[in-house]
DNA sequence: TGTACATCAGTGAACGCGCGTTCACTGATGTAC
DNA sequence: TGTACATCAGTGAACGCGCGTTCACTGATGTAC
């Protein structure tokens, strides 16, 4: 049954991309091994082929879901601008969607309170998202509305997933939209 | 053993009370029944002559701690208006609170992956805080940068626990304090 | 290049553990007369 | 008001279950000669 050197590569990227699809839907707590290797088509078993314990492939799987976000709003910009970028973010699509496009709203106070591994796999994306967000403008004004951008995002989406299918769930999106639209 | 009605009432508080501070430290699926009926000084034998389910506690617990951060906030606003309570709520004591105040900022993901009984006591907090921080004016515009300030400050406050113990973590309550008090 | 052997990716079952929940039991409280 | 009995708050042990992790095993891959 063994398999290729670049078999076990390809099956280790597999195993990632479905904790970084898995996290997401399900949280940390959430997301058992089984489940997750089950997800990438494998058994339990296999797991400790490839990592240590499950803390080291939540933090790779958070690396991997935050550079698929960060690829999604990338393009975004491109298209429409920050405008674009804040419309697509906070959606209703992105409200209701199976699995949230970004890990800080899905994931955000689980991460907190995981160890120092998940925090700095964690870190290294919302530093890249701020270098996005400023649009590679390294003023420390743009760096500074970047921040705040970012954290009015990320909180609208998850007071927004809180309180998913009442009025207020779709007020909170629709007023972090307008203010965000009017700070650029 | 039986207790008094009143001593029982009492007994259902204290409950409530543990699991309110519980939650907040340890999170929805890291806050066992046992874990919070101790903290509250029972064996888990007796949580059922309380409660339906686990569900039914986290909801009462989560509406107990949002009371609790309500009356924190509104001292804060009536000693130091909208300035300091921004200060209190994005200090770094907040920050490495082992009891976070706010329980947006410390269980908001999980909040959002609970059921609808859970959502709506965490839905009412939120109305509740909207009303406070719009400071009791009922203006569509007084509503609207209320809501867009709890945003920030709980994306602020998640986000700089997710990079606790970095200079990120600093900046990001730095920035965002800054633009806040610049607001009103 | 061919052969013999060591390696190891992946399987499937098992491990101990903690979880939410249930239950028999105790004995003080509440109630009916 | 006093008595007899039903109720039920709380205990402590048990339940089945799913978790992260370990392990013996299989057989194709990799390596040494």
């Amino acid at each position: 049954m063994r398999k290729s050197k670049a078999e076990a590569a390809e099956t280790r990227e597999a195993i990632v991309a479905a904790a970084a699809d898995h996290l997401r839907r399900s949280g940390i707590a959430g997301s058992s091994l089984a489940d997750m290797m089950a997800a990438a088509g494998l058994t339990q078993g296999g797991f400790y082929r490839h990592f240590r314990d499950k803390e080291q492939l939540v933090a790779e799987g958070l690396s991997v879901a935050g550079a698929k976000t960060i690829a999604i709003i990338r393009r975004s910009i491109e298209k429409g601008g920050m405008r674009a970028a804040v419309d697509s973010y906070l959606s209703r699509a992105h409200r209701e969607a199976a699995i949230p496009i970004c890990p800080f709203a899905a994931l955000g106070s689980e991460i907190a309170r995981s160890n120092d591994e998940v925090k700095a796999a964690a870190g290294a994306v919302l530093e890249e998202l701020f270098v996005l967000l400023s649009n590679g403008d390294s003023a420390p004004g743009a760096r500074a509305e970047a921040i705040v951008a970012l954290c009015t995002l990320v909180g609208a989406m998850t007071l927004s997933r809180v309180t998913a299918n009442t009025r207020l769930s779709d007020e909170i999106l629709k007023q972090a939209k307008h203010h965000l639209h009017e700070l650029t």
